[in-house]
DNA sequence: TATTGTTATACTCTATAACTATA
DNA sequence: TATAGTTATAGAGTATAACAATA
């Protein structure tokens, strides 16, 4: 009931739809999936793949499940995850000490070279994905985000 | 590098991905699609579906091909997820008019109901998910969003 | 008993390619 | 030739449940 040239032929009417912040966010999550894997589309990693190279990376020697926790996985989803990620030989399973049922999650040095060339194309891919955005409309977004879902206390 | 706390115990350290509008993005979606099918949950209806069905309302009559442009899917995907609302008695696919090829889709009756319970539903739903935003800042959230996606000009 | 990783399995969402009937 | 819808098929990505080894 917003917009009323309903006959012009091509534009459709979403309705309610653009006014809801679910919706907004489902879009542009949209957008960055497919602008992501074309800037990464080379190296086949996903925006889910990136980020537990990341969280690797970042706490070496971690657990497959605190992993799971991290990344919001389930334990099993992660097993397959990390079979993929190793025959790749980006990450190997490491025998955990003091606890004989758990690995310890560590990068390979390939993973790591791979890593830091993907890093650099992620920076490009946010700075094209933000670009219609001033420097400080970029921070307010992500801090508007932070408060919708506030993982990082 | 930018957090030093490591051996804390429990909080694993996210390295860049913290400050990445992408990352945040996909964060706010995870959160936002387990309260939305909570919400929703005894109606079996995914955020997706629900944006169909508004899309369906708003443009009665429109035709298959025209949908998927507007959701992002394919025409085949098109098919099988009308296919799913026809069984449910929620849409229906009429004989278009002036092109036997196409089909017109348009709200049951049921459908109309169904969906304005939802609406209900979703308007609560988006309450909560940006209820640590002033209302001002939600005004702000889509807006940056729709700069990201510009998708309704 | 509880937890870690694993397997087997299945479900959802989506796309590609080839087909058909119309245009 | 081109387009609308369909079918068959396949691939991600994910979860649940049951299991063996270890705690």
């Amino acid at each position: 009931m917003t917009q009323k040239k309903s006959t012009e032929k091509k534009g459709l009417d979403y309705g309610m739809l653009p006014g809801l912040a679910g919706y907004q966010l489902r879009l542009a999550q949209i957008a960055i999936f497919r602008d992501f894997s074309e800037a990464l589309g080379e190296y086949d990693v996903t925006p889910g793949l990136f980020g537990i190279l990341v969280i690797i990376e970042a706490n070496a020697g971690l657990k497959q499940t605190e992993l799971a926790r991290a990344a919001h996985l389930d334990r099993s989803t992660v097993v397959s995850v990390i079979d993929n990620l190793e025959r790749r030989s980006l990450v190997e399973r490491r025998a955990a000490e003091n606890d004989r049922r758990s690995n310890s999650l560590v990068l390979t040095a390939d993973g790591a070279a791979l890593l830091k060339k993907l890093k650099r194309r992620v920076v490009d891919h946010e700075k094209r994905l933000v670009e219609h955005l001033t420097e400080e409309e970029r921070g307010t977004l992500v801090t508007l985000l932070q408060k919708i879902f506030p993982e990082h206390r």
